[in-house]
DNA sequence: TAGATTTGTATCCATGTGTAGCAAGGGACT
DNA sequence: AGTCCCTTGCTACACATGGATACAAATCTA
């Protein structure tokens, strides 16, 4: 079941930091600590955590303003710890991004579960996030050399990709036969949102098909869902 | 950005289904209900949604089995309402694949919120052809290639379908020989529900019938279910 | 920094899709 | 059987969506 996770704890007070820890500790959980958000980023920077535990009520910078900071990345889930009673709070927490949250005082095996849970799903989509790099893909009649960025046909000719169809087309074979929306796509590929009549997506596709299309008239890897996005629809499989 | 969200409601309060499902149509999701796991699993199989709220108490098999039964399918993110203080079923439930969990009684808002963060996460990416995805099938005289959306005759022409009418199709082969009402047949193909006067599926049922029927004007494949629906009428099966 | 390549935006055009309106068909009633 | 009414089939049309081209901006490379 691979590395256990390493989990950050970010809380002023140091009996609940401590604590914590502790029982995470004990049930098999890599913990670091850190007492504010200071010493939160310094820690960021030199290791890698798979969860961070965040109190909402802090000296300096408060949980809530880190994790609106955080969040957006995407790549680390956080569970917030807030006060009892301040309900908007909880929600606002949620609304900012957090992942779950829990209200003080609380029942450190309900913790587990949820730090449990919440790892559990975004596990789900993290070994698709880069599953490719440095491997050899086919699908449809092409093979993808994803270190070197360019398709190889059967008779061994390559085509050179741009980073940027590349990047397109790594995310459509890792979600072969899902059908993606534009700002989805957009999300995955570029890290933003799109704006209105936003045309990326379209031309980049178009692009790419002129490249991996046999008959760019009528597609038949990358097919068109009207008002939904695009699809691979072909299997992907390791190639030699 | 797509069409909203549709959610099942299951518990076997009448009061507490028709609440929650008025506030969440008021913010903007479709909402079906159901008062027992018998008529859930009935909504299940003729229409389509993305999140399941689920009522852990309940006479007849209670939430907990359905969640065990559910969850590890992993194509339906579920939320389990439980009853107020019962603190081992909060933790149970998560453990047994729940996505979340909210104790009664609890703040609609809350709800919402927690909602809206699970179909965050659960980035719904659906299959195009669902169960069909990457399979030919073939029924009457044709066969349908699912990743190129063209049919094929026996003397292997082949006769390209629109996304609507690939989806339409496809909806209908999964459900052969079963009548489904044009409001389940709109909930599946684009995931919204029939207005007033909507001829959309009527409009639809015409296009892909004018493609696969020998002789429109005594349709045999699609045959249309006064008052009912339409029925796809032919035997499915895989093919080569 | 100059030139080349890549990437985003604006625009035109073909096609797909929902709606309206009318014709046809089927059942229920007299 | 005849008539009414509801349901369904079909055509036409308006409009939104996506494909493609051309061009501008940005980025990379020598």
């Amino acid at each position: 079941m691979g590395p256990p996770p390493h989990i950050l704890i970010v809380d002023d007070h140091a009996q609940i930091r401590e604590s914590v820890a502790r029982f995470l500790e004990k049930n098999g959980m890599r913990t670091t600590v850190a007492k504010d958000a200071v010493e939160m980023d310094a820690k960021l920077v030199t290791g890698h955590f798979d969860l961070l535990v965040l109190d909402v009520m802090m000296p300096g910078e408060d949980g809530l303003s880190v994790c609106r900071r955080l969040a957006p990345k995407g790549d680390l889930p956080i569970i917030m710890l807030t006060a009892l009673g301040e309900e908007t709070d909880r929600i606002v927490g949620l609304e900012i991004g957090a992942d779950d949250y829990l209200a003080k005082p609380f029942n450190p095996r309900e913790l587990l579960a949820r730090i449990k849970s919440v790892l559990r799903r975004s596990n789900r989509d993290e070994p698709l996030a880069g599953s490719l790099a440095g491997r050899k893909v086919s699908f449809a009649h092409w093979i993808l050399d994803t270190d070197r960025q360019v398709l190889i046909d059967g008779s061994a000719t390559e085509t050179p990709l741009t980073t940027s169809e590349f990047k397109l087309l790594a995310v459509l074979l890792e979600r072969a036969r899902m059908v993606l929306s534009r700002d989805q796509l957009l999300d995955l590929t570029a890290g933003r949102s799109a704006g209105p009549m936003d045309r990326t997506i379209d031309n980049q596709i178009s692009r790419l098909r002129r490249k991996i299309e046999p008959d760019v008239l009528r597609p038949s890897v990358i097919k068109t869902v009207r008002n939904g996005g695009y699809c691979l629809a072909a299997d992907v499989e390791d190639a030699t």
